[in-house]
DNA sequence: CTGAAAGCGCTAACAC
DNA sequence: GTGTTAGCGCTTTCAG
């Protein structure tokens, strides 16, 4: 199950030249004759020559590939994500290994290894949900692989980072139910560990506090898993049910807890936004044919992957160190629907 | 920003061996003495010796890795397979490439143009919408490349394939709509060129005519682009409307063409059921949280990506070239929501 | 048991 | 203008 490539050599044999010479024909040298150009490019055509790029990769240490590291692709967010990170990285030639952490940091650490021993010329990631020791990114940084952060980043290395600003998505999110009359608005977050956590939190906090309300950590809710494990977000909602003043409102910080919120009360029987209103960050596409209709907070997912790339891109063909690094804040969007409809006096 | 990795070579320099010892010992073999093996192994660890396998990729002529074409990775269905796909073949320590065609013809030209010069040694794909001419996999795979179709597959190259049971998830779906008392079945389908629309309405056709209804081509309507240009959609449903006999219920065959007929509806101020029955072929998680919740035919995604792998490792991996080729067939579920409610009398 | 050398496909000094 | 040669990191004969 062999399949025996055409190379330079064939050609070279064929047309009785030197390698070199059919090397720099191909490569449209200066120091070749049109004449010889023209017969190479012709031969090469005929045999239907194809440059090997393992045998280029080898030779300037350069593979022409970025590596990507998501907890999942069966994700809308990342999903979309990937579609921006390949849109740019497919016009400037370069391709893209996906793997996935599956939240696990012992699977992060062995994707990474992965990845640098295919020496990809740089890297994307968002970190797992477990990662809270980041040295095996800092040693791979220090030993020059181009990093770029996003989503889910560090501060603890100076490098490129896109997100998206949590905070005003959060807060936007949680000022709009406090808008429509709602007091009890409970948050059921990520795990603690992530920057997208704790900036949410923040969020929503500081639009509680602007308006008169004090937040309380009884209504905040961590699922470690982010809604992996299904019964994480099942607790959740348990514990907040079992609260003497229940919460009259929902918001969840990523897209797992938010559709898995929504089954959780499904299956409870609770009617949303009647019994319990919900806003949360998500990047399904039909949140609007949800019953009822979701309000969501919605990050430029593709953006952000496009950005990522091009801040990438940028690093690795920098001729000289980079020393001056971006973060880019790219704005999520507040798209209202009846889940978070205004509250009907009892 | 290079990045220095290091080689056997280093290793040899510091033991003062030479590199094929140290070779011979980092694998194992049986002629290097325990000493040394364990000098070498222990050096190597110090140094976090990692080998370079674009240096093996070249030598041996296999890259560990495949190549994977869908037509697109952000959807449930084909993200769904990406991770069945990566499970399997992250086991088995090979690396996934994956390109989108975008259901563009030239655009998987390319893709495969370039994922056969990268070396992989096997490719995994769903062709695109627009692919009808496959003289270019047809040549990849006389070159002895190992290909395994999955979901959009063709009969014109003798080689594994995996599916679902089109017909029947189809056939099941219309025939469950007409035990909910619709009679004027519509269909809005795919390409025509793609097996996965031929079998599908196959099925539709079937259900209709063992339960004595006629199957009329003007109840069928084909999208080319599966619903990605979102006015086909609209344009179908147009038409559909416009007819003297108006439709009671539409089956649709893929993820995008169901939501899109949704949205298109709700639009349009449609209510599902009552005005209009929907059940399509869908991947959503997210089914029974719509309004109506919705019926769908679910396709074993997960375990397409992982039957489809398998099949293509054991042809990578075969020693001797394989001439028994098979179909698997999976099975689709119907999962019946309210969106085909029974129809209510007049 | 260990080393020297060739070769995988390609490029780039360095000749001539 | 074109050829020769060395070398990227690794494995693998072939010698010793």
């Amino acid at each position: 199950m062999k399949f025996e490539a055409v190379t330079i050599k064939d050609i070279a044999r064929a047309l009785g030249l030197s390698t070199s010479t059919v090397s720099r024909a191909l490569r449209d040298s200066y120091e070749i004759s049109q004449e010889t150009k023209q017969l190479v490019l012709d031969c090469a055509e005929k045999l239907n020559y194809q440059p090997n790029p393992i045998a280029l990769s080898l030779k300037e240490k350069r593979s022409r590939s970025i590596g990507v590291v998501v907890c999942e692709v069966a994700n809308n967010f990342f999903s979309q994500i990937i579609n921006g990170i390949e849109s740019i990285s497919y016009s400037k030639g370069y391709n893209v290994i996906i793997s996935q952490s599956h939240e696990s940091y012992e699977r992060e650490v062995i994707d990474l290894r992965y990845l640098s021993s295919r020496s990809v010329d740089g890297l994307l990631i968002s970190v797992s949900t477990e990662t809270n020791d980041i040295s095996h990114l800092k040693a791979l940084h220090e030993r020059g692989l181009p990093i770029v952060f996003f989503d889910r980043i560090t501060e603890e290395i100076k490098t490129h980072s896109v997100i998206v600003d949590n905070f005003k998505g959060a807060y936007e999110a949680t000022e709009h139910l406090v808008k429509n009359g709602y007091r009890r608005i409970a948050a059921i977050a990520n795990s603690e560990f992530l920057n997208i956590t704790s900036e949410r939190l923040a969020g929503y906090k500081e639009a509680l506090l602007t308006n008169g309300i004090t937040p309380s950590d009884t209504y905040i809710k961590h699922c470690f898993y982010g809604g992996m494990v299904f019964s994480e977000i099942e607790d959740a909602v348990n514990r907040l049910f079992t609260l003497k003043q229940k919460p009259d409102a929902i918001f969840t910080t990523s897209d797992k807890l938010t559709t898995g919120l929504l089954k959780t009360l499904k299956r409870r029987g609770l009617r949303v936004p009647d019994d319990i209103a919900v806003v949360g960050f998500s990047n399904t596409d039909i949140a609007e044919l949800l019953n009822p209709s979701l309000t969501v907070v919605r990050q430029p997912a593709y953006e952000i992957g496009q950005a990522a790339t091009e801040l990438l891109l940028q690093l690795i063909e920098s001729k000289r160190p980079i020393k001056q690094f971006e973060k880019r804040v790219l704005t999520p969007q507040l798209m209202i629907g009846d889940s978070s409809a205004p509250k009907k006096k009892k």
